[in-house]
DNA sequence: TGTTAATAGTTAATGGGTTGAACAATTAAA
DNA sequence: TTTAATTGTTCAACCCATTAACTATTAACA
């Protein structure tokens, strides 16, 4: 039992990254070469939430500021986002899809989809769905995880 | 129903991204500031077969020979790894672990497996082992998908 | 056998992601 | 009003990835 457990975990390991690598190239090819993954989740955050600030970023991505500084920049010079001062406060600057960026999410997404929607079609519905729910758990327990050791 | 599997899709696409950020953060974490992800993986992917080459690494992995030798020969500056070139076939250089870098390795895997270990201790063994056949399922999925690709 | 092709690995240039530290501008708190 | 804290940027230093050109070596074959 003991042993079984072990191969679990291992396995567990094992495939968490050869999963990620493998989706994540596959992910790639779909985007077209003229966005990284990173900026491709970015875009997809600005795209749902529709404006947003640096900091929130760097929260939401679990990474410095000057980390979100650096892909804004390149996605700006690419005229994907724009940014524009608060008036009120004017340290904050929110970060919005230009309609180029806008367009190029929407082109995005839909191959993305499509990709996606190919790999979990091969599945019985309930099998998927139960699987979704392990890993929206797991997800939280990693959450948890990061938080208790945020205390110390 | 169609709106069901639309949810499972995007549900799908928001979780493999957090839950790959988020593992890999704290994995980062437990392994201590001198080795980074990528560098742990070979670091265990050499201590299972023992021995291999460059051109196997970038293989498994996944990238270009000239990638993997940029991250060995970092390893190689820490002296985690040894190089010996084939003496009947002097192209080819086996990569072996030092006795630092089995050390290192063991160190670092003992941290991980505790940690992972105190992730799947929260699940039902049956949970897991149905999750992991489902990943185990969808990592084929994917070689498959990239094979496919290959061949255009 | 001797030329050509294939293979293993490296180097260099370029681009992208990350951190940490220092900084300016602005706002909040005392 | 002086002092904190906050927002975002810049810079230097790493790490990882790709492409293209290159060396060295081995295999193929005419």
């Amino acid at each position: 039992m003991l042993e079984n457990i072990q191969e679990l975990i291992d396995q567990y390991i094992d495939l968490s990254f050869s999963v990620h690598r493998k989706g994540e190239s596959l992910i790639r090819d779909q985007i077209g070469s003229d966005l990284t993954n990173d900026q491709h989740y970015i875009l997809r955050y600005i795209s749902q939430v529709k404006s947003c600030t640096s900091s929130e970023l760097a929260e939401e991505f679990d990474v410095k500021k000057s980390a979100i500084t650096a892909i804004i920049n390149r996605m700006w010079e690419k005229g994907l986002i724009q940014r524009t001062r608060d008036e009120k406060d004017r340290r904050v600057v929110y970060l919005t899809l230009t309609d180029k960026g806008n367009q190029l999410y929407v082109n995005c997404e839909e191959r993305i989809y499509k990709l996606v929607e190919s790999f979990i079609k091969q599945f019985d519905p309930k099998e998927i769905k139960q699987f979704l729910e392990t890993y929206e758990k797991l997800n939280q327990i990693l959450i948890e995880s990061k938080d208790d050791k945020m205390e110390e």
